[in-house]
This record gives C-alpha cells, sequence and structure tokens, in this order.
DNA sequence: GTCTATAACACGATAGAC
DNA sequence: GTCTATCGTGTTATAGAC
C-alpha cells in the first residue's frame, strides 16, 4: 500500500537510477569497453558490489539504453505521423529520425551491436527478452503504414510492420558502419530506399509478381513466426 | 634461403599449429567463453606468454577459424559446381555445403559473430583485414553463376556476385539463430530462396522491372563500394 | 629468434558480513 | 541494500634459458 506508492522514489529506486544514469553517460563519452563498472560505481557513489544488486551484468545496463531509445524515437515521429501521408515519406521520415536520436551515441552503438549480434544473449533484437521493445517498434510501423494514403494488397498486409522493422534493422546495421562525416550515406540510404519500399508495395498486387509475393512472404513467415 | 626452406616446418611453426589447434578443439568442445587462455597453451604443451608470443590475442585465434572455413567450404563444393548446371542448384548446393562445414562449430559460432558484428573489429566480415577471405568467397559465387546455363541480365553482370556473397551472409546469421533440431530450417530456407534467386536474376530484364532494378543496383553500389 | 617461468595488473563478477 | 574482500579472467611485463 503505502510501501507501493512510495516504491517509486524509495531509496532502491533512487539508487537504480543513479546508476544508470552514471553508466549512459560514462558509455556516451568513453564507449563501452572503456567504462568499467569501478567506474560506473563510484561515478553513482555506490559500491560495486551495490550495481550488480541492481544490474546483473555491465550488459544488462544497456538494455535500459534500448529502452530510453525506443521512448525518444517515438517521441521524434509524432510530428512526421501527423503530417507525412505518402508512405515513402512516412517511412524515411520515421527513420531518419531514427538514426537521428541515435547520433549522439553513435560510437557507442557501434561497439553495442557487438553483444546484439550473439543470438543467445538478452540483447538480440531477435531475444525473448527483447520482444518488449521489439513489439513497440513493430507497432511504430504498423501506424506508419496505417496512416499512409496506400491501399496495401490483402496478402501483405498483416506481416508488412515485420517487414518494415526488419529493414529499419538493416538502415541501423548500415549506420552502425557508416563512418561517413554526419552519416550522410545512412541518410541517403533512407532517401534512396524509402521510395523503392512503397513501389514494392505497390507492385505485390500486379499478376505476374503475385505468387513471388506469396513465395516471399512464405518464407519471412517461417523467418519471423 | 635454407633458413625459408626449412621455416615452414621449423619449431616456430610447429609451436604455432599445435596452439591453434588446441584452441579450436576446446573452443568446438567448451565454446568460446569457457575456453581460457591459460587452458589453450596448457592443451598446447607451451607456456602461456607463448602464446601470446604467437597469437596477440584471444580473437586473434578465430581470424585461424575462418581461413579454414573458407577453405573447407570451397573443397566441399567442388562436386556440386562441376555436376549442377541450374543457378537455383548451384546456389543451394553451395550454401548448403556452407552449413554442413561448419556445423561442427554451431554453437561456437553463435558466440563467435558477437565478435564479428563489431564494426570496427578485424573479425567483421566488412573490415579490411577480412577482405581476403570476402574476396576468396565472392569469387566462389562468380564462379557459381559462370557455371550456370543462364543469360545473367547485363546490368546484373558485375555485381551479381556481390550479392549472392550478401545473400550468402544473411543465410549464416539465420543459421546462427537457428534452434531447430540439425537446423533443417536454415536448410529449409536456402531450398525456398534460392529458386526466388534464381527467379529474381530472370526477371531483373523484364521492362517493367529494369527501372526497379537499376535503383536496387546503384543503392547496392553505394554500400558495397 | 624462440621459448619458459612467474608475477603482476585491471577487469567483470561473486560471496558473505553488516 | 550496502559494503569489503576475493575469485578467475584476458593480458602484459620481466628476466632469463636455449
Amino acid at each position: 500500500m503505502s510501501q507501493e506508492v512510495s516504491a517509486r522514489s524509495s531509496r532502491g529506486e533512487q539508487t537504480r537510477r543513479a546508476i544508470v544514469a552514471a553508466a549512459l553517460r560514462l558509455f556516451r563519452e568513453n564507449g563501452y569497453e572503456a567504462t568499467t563498472m569501478r567506474a560506473i560505481a563510484k561515478e553513482a557513489g555506490v559500491a560495486t558490489g551495490n550495481a550488480y544488486y541492481y544490474y546483473g551484468s555491465k550488459e544488462e545496463l544497456i538494455q535500459e539504453f534500448y529502452v530510453r531509445n525506443q521512448a525518444e524515437h517515438a517521441a521524434a515521429c509524432r510530428q512526421v505521423l501527423a503530417e507525412q501521408t505518402g508512405l515513402a515519406a512516412r517511412i524515411s521520415g520515421v527513420l531518419r529520425a531514427l538514426v537521428d536520436v541515435q547520433a549522439p551515441y553513435h560510437a557507442f552503438a557501434a561497439t553495442l551491436y557487438k553483444h546484439a549480434a550473439e543470438p543467445a544473449s538478452p540483447l538480440s533484437p531477435f531475444s525473448k527478452a527483447s520482444s518488449p521493445t521489439r513489439n513497440a517498434a513493430i507497432g511504430l510501423y504498423a501506424e506508419v503504414i496505417a496512416g499512409a494514403r496506400i491501399r496495401v494488397p490483402a496478402s501483405l498486409r498483416s506481416r508488412l510492420p515485420e517487414l518494415l522493422w526488419l529493414y529499419s534493422m538493416g538502415v541501423v546495421l548500415y549506420w552502425a558502419h557508416d563512418t561517413s562525416p554526419g552519416c550522410q550515406r545512412t541518410y541517403q540510404l533512407i532517401d534512396s530506399t524509402a521510395p523503392v519500399a512503397e513501389r514494392l508495395v505497390r507492385m505485390a498486387r500486379l499478376p505476374g509478381l503475385r505468387s513471388l509475393t506469396r513465395q516471399l512472404l512464405s518464407i519471412a513467415g517461417g523467418t519471423l513466426h
């Protein structure tokens, strides 16, 4: 009761916040490897062992980065989703916002995806631990489609959000490798692929491509269960 | 002179081989993390410091895994490339061989791609350090195309080997995440996507798809320089 | 140049006392 | 919940033997 009410700003919760704040700041400034758990604990004003009481591992602290990012991305998309009605414009707007939001963490993100790539890791975007974040992201792409002036072929309708999410993962992977100034090449990639994506959606209905679409979807269905 | 001749089986080369053999065996049996440098050195019958004399880090030992794999894969493909003439059959044969060769290292490979995913890492398949292995692999896919009874549209010809290599990387990524018994799902993925790949190559020539093909290729061109 | 032996360091993570 | 002390790790350093 009163315990639960005060739980949000309880001492434990304060400590937790201090730890994650210190971690994210140090990660951004010094990168992942260079930031030691000892430094995080010291910066947060707690003992090393205490940091482990709240976060079972250094990697677990990264989940917080994901969660925060997803929230910031959703917020950064609002305007584009409210104003744009073309599918390509909505897609590129959302992807540009994704890159914008992560920009301050570019160097950090590069080292981060090292850990995300391990299939067994809870940090993998395909893992069970990531499913809340993943579902939130897929929901965002459902909104991208729903608000666009376009007739999505029935065959595609249910799966298109997942496919757009997969597409966004590819963009993020590209971005992580992108060393061009200001990550121009990633923005170019977004601007050149978004119209193609819209075109592919429209073409999926053409008679000559129907069976191909069906084939590709059944493969994707098996992959993303 | 005589120094160089005997260099191949010199004491140093023997030690080197002993270390890498011990490392790969322990990696396969116990995984990457569980295998310590101390254990590798002990298994190879050398001092810990000596292992570091030959391999600057634990990760460097993984490059040997790549090199060995590439060679085994090329050998495993010979029969398929000699016998099959259909593009889809050649592709699926080569990809099946790729999975077959790596099968004993499935669990190990899953933890390995953690390191490969880091853009800055020399283990990244896109890195400069990996370019010999990558070029050898791309050359293999050039052979896949050259020996197939198919007319590849001029627009595609120069870039298709790279694209097939990229496709193979996707299959390997899927395989690393595949937990189905015997990795059946990966084999299914190969068998269902290879015919689609052939179909896409044939369709690239159709008038309605020409401009789309050109668009997609210019994107891929920017990506893979 | 090749190799051994041994010690030491900083790190991620854990145990157990308070 | 919080601490201190400690473990096992990758890695480096040193000093020297063949």
